[in-house]
DNA sequence: CGAATGATATACT
DNA sequence: GTATATCATTCGA
């Protein structure tokens, strides 16, 4: 079933990042199903976070989704090459949002080659954010998309991940953000229990 | 290991 | 309005 606004407005972005591992981000553009499985994830804690584009209450016409309410999209261009989703948590005002790492493929899979122009399916398909991304046709102007629209939306299987097979560490790429580089919030699902 | 690649934020004139 | 540094990364050598 489709996660509903309770899900995403709730204050606790770190326990929203922890709980969407497992659930399936899925997206529908000219009538191109694809589904996958939310293998990696990482919280950005809004103002007080370093790492976070919204610190300090930075509001741009960038940053403007977070500060709605949560269940939107926020896709922003990184090293000027790739699209990154995020999902925008918490209640209006508080610029809340999990960026979605890594997953596995579950509906689609042709459709995401093609997008990826990769020849067969394997780990690296959707094996990080920019990757993920594309594969899902996920671009910049989806920010500020509904998740509760006929875009993209996230469901739950029922996919319940053993807390002996998660990892959980500091992010990654965020050197930048001084003391808060080294917070716990990224979560990774590992299939087997191993690092991967 | 390092180039690719462009929007964005910030600091200027 | 213009300039420039920076970046929540990826792929190929």
């Amino acid at each position: 079933m489709k996660l509903t606004r309770e899900f995403y407005i709730r204050d606790n972005v770190v326990e929203i990042a922890r709980d969407l591992l497992g659930k399936v981000l899925c997206s529908r553009f000219d009538g191109n199903l694809t589904k996958a499985v939310i293998t990696e994830t990482e919280a950005y804690a809004g103002v007080a976070d370093k790492a976070s584009h919204a610190y300090g209450g930075r509001r741009t016409k960038r940053t403007e989704p977070m500060f709605g309410p949560g269940g939107v999209a926020y896709v922003y261009l990184c090293y000027g090459i790739h699209h990154l989703f995020n999902v925008v948590t918490g209640v209006s005002g508080t610029p809340h949002a999990v960026l979605i790492r890594a997953g596995h493929p579950s509906v689609g899979e042709t459709v995401m080659l093609k997008r990826r122009k990769r020849p067969t399916v394997d780990a690296s398909l959707l094996g990080g954010p920019g990757s993920l991304a594309k594969a899902l046709g996920i671009n910049t102007k989806l920010t500020g998309t509904s998740l509760l629209g006929r875009q993209i939306w996230i469901e739950d299987h029922g996919i319940r991940f053993a807390e002996s097979s998660l990892v959980i560490g500091p992010r990654i790429g965020v050197d930048y953000a001084e003391e808060d580089a080294d917070c716990p919030y990224r979560f990774v699902a590992t299939l087997d229990g191993r690092f991967s």
